[in-house]
DNA sequence: ATGAAAGCGCTAACAC
DNA sequence: GTGTTAGCGCTTTCAT
């Protein structure tokens, strides 16, 4: 038992060697290199350091070795339904791989999150962007010093792993046409957005080769709000379906609608995206598109742990992860 | 310009000390105390410092302080809307402290929270437990040997900082008596919870002493599911007002009691708590409580770093923060 | 105000 | 297989 300048009580590799009668490099050789000792020896050990209770000092080994065992998840909002999930996701790879996770908010300001990348740097192992609001420059930037994997986002030369938004946009296109709609407004969300541009061009793409005709109204803030204003807009020129960034957007869409006096869906059908857990609490419920997001997360931070344990990443092909539509109250068969 | 085991680029301090033709505790004490050094020097050295793009290692730092600029929040489920703002809440106070903030999520596993408290414990300075389902002896345990604060929950002995649930009770039984209510339910929430325990007495209180009626019925999950199975209970002795553990449960059981064909708030007044964002969309929009949890998270944390800074609390009195009735479609004037 | 030197607790060569 | 010896990059006495 030595004491450290905190205050604080801890054992040490020292006093557990001088109890086991060994040196201290093979206490510390029990501990991680099980194999290079003899298994009786490492026993006791371990059974020594039980007793004392110790328990290796985190900030030592790490100067040693340079891994810290700890990864960097920074994203926007955790107050956002659909970062929760992200965060959840990497947390469990985190978890699973003994790994200590660190959490950044960056608020959606470019400079915070520049500034928290900056300090995580130099703690962790490597770093999990998931809304990073940094430009595709600055991000290549922190990807040459520290392995990194970005969210939702394709930025050339970095691993990247993404929804898959193309075949979900086609989807919506399908149910809409299946449901005999043939002109859709697009209410776009915020212009800086990745994902926005996305699924806007998928909503683009599958519209066209199905025949459909597309508008597009905002951008709007990707809020309840923001759907609600964007419905001036599609009064403009109205038409049976609509297709909303998000669920949030889509949940204002429909209550300014209402308000309106337009009914959802007997007048016209709207769409969300995200599957956030409100979507099913409101009336009607949404019709959405459910991303992997716990998935995004895990796959995203446990790759970037791979990364980390020295997996040079060779084809850095995006890795992009399929998305299921729900199809809820929200939309309904286009009046004839 | 030294390199590292892991391939890294590192400028350190002899790198700094060399360049400026200073000693390298100069440079160390140019940051870490500036006060003792002459301005000149100092300038210079940070002027280099940063042409060279010097880091200081935290780890190094660590390792020589004990301290290591991290802070531990841990709690049961980022995806809960209300561990989300506790979240962002701590997260603002870390960075404020320029401190690093951990996340440990233990999805309601004691065992996890145990042993992810038991990793952190080495890497952090303050630990901050939010939803913790570990025992009083356990967290006092852990109370000892590191800076801690406890979330909604009073632990003897240990710092906490909570919401102050009697007066929120006692608004609702207010609220509720002046629309002319004189019976009430309250929907109970799960029996190992804290706050479900403070709740419930909070209202036995207040319409104890108000003159109304209470019943109780549960527990049930804090959940829509759990909401909704609590209605048959609800059936057996009905009452025109029910006040449920929190949003979720509130929204439950207006959809039974809909389904049943019992009208909300015109049959019967139902009371949530939280202020979770799906109260203002669900329909009709949901009477509740807004508790700060925010602050929770900001206070909780901030005074997680007091004490790690060496603020020995003097009275470990709870700090109890306020919250205010929020009354919207879901009460109404009872039919008489 | 600054330099020199001794660690913090651990891992990593290199011997034996 | 195990002991010895250097450090990892920083802070901190103690001199000067």
């Amino acid at each position: 038992m030595s004491s450290r300048a905190g205050g604080k009580q801890t054992t040490t590799i020292y006093d557990v060697a001088e109890k086991a009668g060994v040196a201290p490099s093979t206490v510390s050789r029990a501990f991680s290199r099980p194999g290079r000792v003899n298994a009786e020896t490492a026993e006791r050990i371990r059974t020594i350091a039980a007793e004392l209770g110790y328990r290796a000092n985190p900030q030592a080994r790490a100067l040693s070795t340079t891994r810290t065992g700890m990864l960097a998840v920074v994203l926007a909002d955790v107050t956002n339904p659909v970062f929760a999930e992200v965060v959840r996701g990497a947390g469990r790879a985190c978890d699973h791989a003994g790994y200590t996770m660190l959490l950044a908010e960056t608020e959606e300001s470019a400079e915070k999150e520049r500034a928290m990348v900056d300090r995580a740097l130099g703690s962790v192992d490597a770093i999990v962007l998931s809304s990073s609001r940094m430009s595709d420059a600055a991000i290549r930037q922190v990807a040459k010093v520290e392995p990194l994997v970005v969210l939702n986002r394709e930025v050339a030369g970095v691993p990247c792993v993404l929804v898959d938004f193309e075949p979900a946009m086609r989807r919506i296109t399908e149910h809409l046409l299946e449901l005999g709609h043939r002109q859709v407004t697009y209410v776009a969300g915020p212009e800086a957005s990745w994902a926005d541009g996305m699924r806007w061009r998928g909503l683009r793409a599958a519209t066209e080769e199905l025949g459909l005709r597309l508008r597009r109204v905002g951008p709007v803030a990707p809020t309840v709000a923001g759907g609600q204003t964007a419905v001036v807009d599609w009064d403009a020129h109205r038409t049976s379906a609509v297709v909303a960034y998000n669920d949030m957007v889509a949940i204002g869409v429909i209550r300014r609608l209402t308000t309106l006096g337009v009914r959802v869906p007997q007048d016209v059908s709207v769409v969300g995206f995200d599957n956030t857990p409100v979507g099913e609490l409101v009336t009607p419920a949404l019709t959405t598109v459910a991303a992997p997001l716990r998935a995004l997360g895990e796959t995203g931070a446990s790759n970037a742990l791979a990364l980390a344990r020295g997996a040079r990443s060779r084809a850095t092909e995006p890795v992009r992860l399929p998305t299921r539509l729900i199809a809820r109250g929200s939309t309904a068969e286009a009046r004839s």
